[in-house]
DNA sequence: CTTAGGG
DNA sequence: CCCTAAG
C-alpha cells in the first residue's frame, strides 16, 4: 500500500510541503501559567528537617504564639538571597510581624483551619512549592544560589524558632514534618527544645558546643560508565520487505535505538501499587480539589492510579509511574499558588558562612549504597528553667557533611561540577536521614528513654553530645520508630525523650525498599553515552538518587505523612522538568528512518519501532524532535546549535517531511471527496 | 491514550 | 521539554 502510494505520488524529495494542518490549529490555549523552575535541595531539606523536628517539638508545646501572627500556623519562610531582586525588600521586615508579605521572598502557607487533616497534603505541597520558589528561577542552572538558598532556609528555621511562630496545629511535629524541610548543610543550624512558654531568650542562649565529628570518608561506588560505541546504539535489522515497503528505499534498514536506559527500567520496584492505594484513599472531594490545585501530569498519574490502573499500558516516560524520578531530581517545576500569603523574611542576622565541605571531590558513581555520616556540632545545655527541670535546650551548630568523593573530568564545566556535587549530596541523603544520638561517644539507641534518663539533660561538658546523620536506608532501627503514632496523636504533653523520637527518619513504611531504590536508580540509569552524550547528562543520570516511594497515606488519616521525609510524589506541584537529553545523531538517524517509513502522524508507532527501548523518549518527544529537525533542516547551518546533525540526515528529514505532508494532504482530500460524493 | 500544535 | 485540546 505504501508502495502504491509512493508510485502514485512520485515522491520527489525536497519539496517543502505547503499542506497546512489546520484541523487543530484553532485550539485556543489557556492562559499560560507562570512556571518557575528550581532545584530541589532535598538533601539539605532533609538534613534541616532534623532540626526542624526539634523545633517542631518545641513549638508544639507552645499553646499560644508569642507574636501577632494569627493562624499562620503553617508558615514557611525562606530567605531570599537567591532572588536578588527581592533582597531589598526582604530584609526590611521581621517575619514575625506577619504583615509584610512578599510573595517572592517569603512563602507562607496558610493553615486550613478546620481542615487540617484533609489539607495536609495541600500544605505540604504548598510548602514545597514555596521552597522551590526560593531556589531560583533558572530552570537548568545550578549555581550558588541553591546552596545559599538552602542555607538561608535553614537560617529561617532558626528564625522561626526565635520569632516564636507557634504551631497551632494539634498534631505535633511529625505530621508537619514537611514544614521544616528546609535547611542547609554546613551552615549554622540551631534548634532548641523548650517546654515553657515560647520565647526567644537570647540571654539564655549560651550554647556550648558539644559534639565532635565523625568524618568518615565515604566511598562512592559506581560502576564506570559503559562506553558504548556509537554504532551499538543502533540496531540495524534488515527487513526483507522493506525495500518495497519503504518510501525511502535507500534507507531501508530498520533502525532502532537501543538504550539500556534508565528511568523506567525500574522494574523490581513494587511500591507503585501501595502508592496507588495511598492516593486512592482521600475522598473524592479532596481529590478533585487536589486535581484542581495540581493539574499536573503527575497528578494525573495519581488519578490514573486511583482508577485502578496499576499497570501502565504504555511504558513510555510519561505513563510509567515509576519513571523519571532517578534522573530528574532537580529540574523540577513548580506551580504557583495564589492562595498563599507571602511574607518577607529578613535575614535576621543569621549567618550563612556555611559552605558545603567536601574535601576531595570525587564521584565514583552510585553512591546510594555508600555509608554516610554527617557530624554535627551540638551545643546543648541545661536550661535554667524553672519548670520541672525537663527542658533541654539544644543548639545544633553546623552540620558537617563528611568527605564526599567526587571524580569529575578536568574538562567538565564548573556548572557540571556544581551539579555533580549537588547530586552527590542529594544522592547520599536522598533516602532520608537517620539520626543517631551520641552521648559521650556512645550511641543511644533506646529512643524511649528520656533525656533525663540518658543524661542528655545533664550534658554540661562539651563534646559529650553528638548526632549521627546517616542516610535513612542504611540504618534501620525499627523500635525507634514505634512512637510515631503517639507523636501524631496529639497535643498531650510528651516526655522529652519523645521529642527526639521524630528525629529518626525511618525508612519504614514510607520508603520504598532500599534495594529497590538501588536497583532503580544507579544501575538502570543510562550508561549509553550515545543516548546521553554529554557529561552533564550522564552524570546527572547516574548520580541521581532515588527518590522515595510514595507515602502510604492511610485512608483514615493523613497524619502519617508527617513522619515522611520529603517526598516528591506527595507533592505534585513539585513536578520536575525532565532533564534535557539531546538527541544523538544515532537517535536522529533512527527517528528519520522510522518516520520515512511510518510517516509523521504515527508517533506511537515510530516510538515502538525505533525507540521502543529508549524509555525516556516518548512519542511526544519524537514528534517534537521531528519538529525541531524539520526546523533545523530549514535554517542555515551556522544557526544550528548542539551536536551537528549530518546534512544527509537533515536532507532526509526534509524529504520525508515533504513527502508525508503531501501524503497527508492527499489523504484529507480523499476523505473530503468521499464525503462529498 | 494519541495526535497535533502552541509555548 | 511542557502543556493540553481534541479525538
Amino acid at each position: 500500500m505504501v508502495l502504491q502510494r509512493r508510485l502514485e505520488y512520485s515522491f520527489d524529495g525536497y519539496q517543502v510541503p505547503v499542506v497546512p494542518r489546520a484541523s487543530r490549529s484553532v485550539r485556543g490555549r489557556g492562559p499560560i501559567r507562570k512556571k518557575c523552575d528550581g532545584n530541589q535541595i532535598r538533601a539539605f531539606e532533609i538534613l534541616a528537617s532534623v532540626a526542624g523536628n526539634i523545633l517542631q517539638e518545641s513549638e508544639s508545646s507552645v499553646q499560644s504564639n508569642a507574636t501577632g501572627v494569627k493562624d499562620q500556623n503553617h508558615i514557611f519562610y525562606t530567605n531570599s538571597k537567591g532572588e536578588r531582586e527581592d533582597e531589598g525588600r526582604s530584609i526590611k521586615k521581621d517575619p514575625c510581624e506577619g504583615e509584610n508579605f512578599d510573595e517572592k521572598s517569603f512563602a507562607c502557607v496558610p493553615g486550613f483551619q478546620g481542615h487540617q487533616k484533609s489539607n495536609k497534603l495541600n500544605e505540604f505541597c504548598q510548602a514545597h512549592d514555596n521552597i522551590s520558589h526560593k531556589v531560583g528561577s533558572a530552570s537548568n542552572t545550578y549555581d550558588h544560589s541553591e546552596v545559599i538558598c538552602s542555607a538561608e532556609k535553614l537560617a529561617t528555621i532558626t528564625r522561626k524558632n526565635h520569632c516564636g511562630y507557634s504551631s497551632s496545629r494539634v498534631v505535633g511535629g511529625p505530621p508537619y514534618f514537611g514544614d521544616f524541610y528546609e535547611g542547609k548543610v554546613g551552615g549554622i543550624l540551631e534548634s532548641k527544645l523548650e517546654d515553657g512558654p515560647y520565647r526567644s531568650r537570647s540571654g539564655r542562649d549560651q550554647s556550648l558546643t558539644v559534639a565532635g565529628s565523625s568524618e568518615d570518608p565515604m566511598e562512592l561506588d559506581r560502576e564506570p560508565l559503559a562506553l558504548v560505541d556509537s554504532e551499538s546504539d543502533v540496531k540495524v535489522t534488515l527487513s526483507r520487505d522493506c525495500v518495497n515497503f519503504v518510501p525511502f528505499p535507500r534507507h531501508c534498514d530498520n533502525m532502532k535505538v537501543v538504550s539500556r536506559d534508565d528511568d523506567e527500567n525500574s522494574v523490581g520496584c513494587t511500591q507503585t501499587s501501595t502508592v496507588t492505594k495511598a492516593y486512592r484513599s482521600p475522598p473524592d472531594i479532596q481529590q478533585r480539589r487536589m486535581k484542581k490545585l495540581f493539574p499536573s501530569r503527575h497528578w494525573r498519574k495519581s488519578q490514573k492510579l486511583k482508577d485502578g490502573k496499576k499497570k501502565p499500558i504504555y511504558c513510555n516516560g510519561r505513563n510509567f509511574h515509576i519513571d523519571e524520578r532517578p534522573q530528574n531530581i532537580y529540574p523540577f517545576k513548580k506551580r504557583k499558588f495564589f492562595n498563599q500569603s507571602p511574607i518577607s523574611a529578613s535575614d535576621g542576622g543569621l549567618h550563612h558562612e556555611g559552605v558545603i565541605n567536601f574535601p576531595n571531590k570525587r564521584i565514583n558513581g552510585d553512591n546510594r549504597s555508600a555509608a554516610f555520616g554527617a557530624s554535627s556540632s551540638v551545643a546543648s545545655q541545661q536550661v535554667p528553667h524553672e519548670s520541672k527541670g525537663c527542658d533541654v535546650k539544644l543548639s545544633i551548630k553546623s552540620f558537617k557533611v563528611p568527605e564526599l568523593f567526587i571524580e569529575i573530568p578536568a574538562t567538565a564545566t564548573v556548572g557540571s561540577l556544581k551539579r555533580t556535587v549537588m547530586e552527590a549530596v542529594t544522592a547520599v541523603l536522598g533516602d532520608g536521614l537517620h539520626v543517631g544520638i551520641l552521648l559521650q561517644g556512645k550511641e543511644i539507641r533506646d529512643d524511649n528513654k528520656s533525656l533525663l534518663q540518658t543524661g542528655i539533660s545533664q550534658v554540661q561538658k562539651r563534646h559529650s553530645l553528638g548526632f549521627i546523620l546517616e542516610p535513612g536506608h542504611t540504618q534501620i532501627t525499627p523500635p525507634a520508630c514505634t512512637e510515631h503514632p503517639s507523636m501524631v496523636s496529639g497535643g498531650k504533653p510528651r516526655s522529652l525523650s519523645r521529642h527526639l523520637a521524630p528525629l529518626t527518619l525511618q525508612p519504614g513504611a514510607s520508603y520504598a525498599s532500599p534495594d529497590c531504590q538501588l536497583l532503580n536508580s544507579g544501575g538502570s540509569v543510562e550508561r549509553d553515552l550515545n543516548i546521553v552524550p554529554s557529561l552533564a547528562d550522564s552524570s546527572t543520570g547516574n548520580a541521581m538518587p532515588e527518590t522515595q516511594a510514595l507515602v502510604a497515606v492511610p485512608a483514615t488519616s493523613m497524619e502519617p505523612l508527617a513522619v515522611v521525609p520529603f517526598d516528591q510524589k506527595s507533592h505534585p506541584e513539585f513536578v520536575r522538568r525532565r532533564i534535557r537529553r539531546p538527541f544523538s545523531v544515532s537517535e536522529v538517524e533512527a527517528l528519520v528512518q522510522a518516520v520515512e517509513k511510518l510517516g509523521t502522524g504515527r508517533w506511537r508507532d515510530v516510538k515502538l519501532r525505533a525507540f521502543d527501548s529508549a524509555k525516556h523518549r516518548t512519542y511526544v518527544d519524537l514528534k517534537d524532535k521531528w519538529k525541531t529537525l524539520v526546523h533545523t533542516a530549514r535554517i542555515s547551518p551556522h544557526q544550528r546549535r548542539g551536536e551537528p546533525v549530518p546534512q544527509e540526515l537533515l536532507d532526509r528529514v526534509l524529504a520525508a517531511h515533504a513527502y508525508w505532508s503531501q501524503h497527508q494532504a492527499r489523504q484529507q482530500l480523499k476523505t473530503a471527496e468521499a464525503l462529498c460524493s
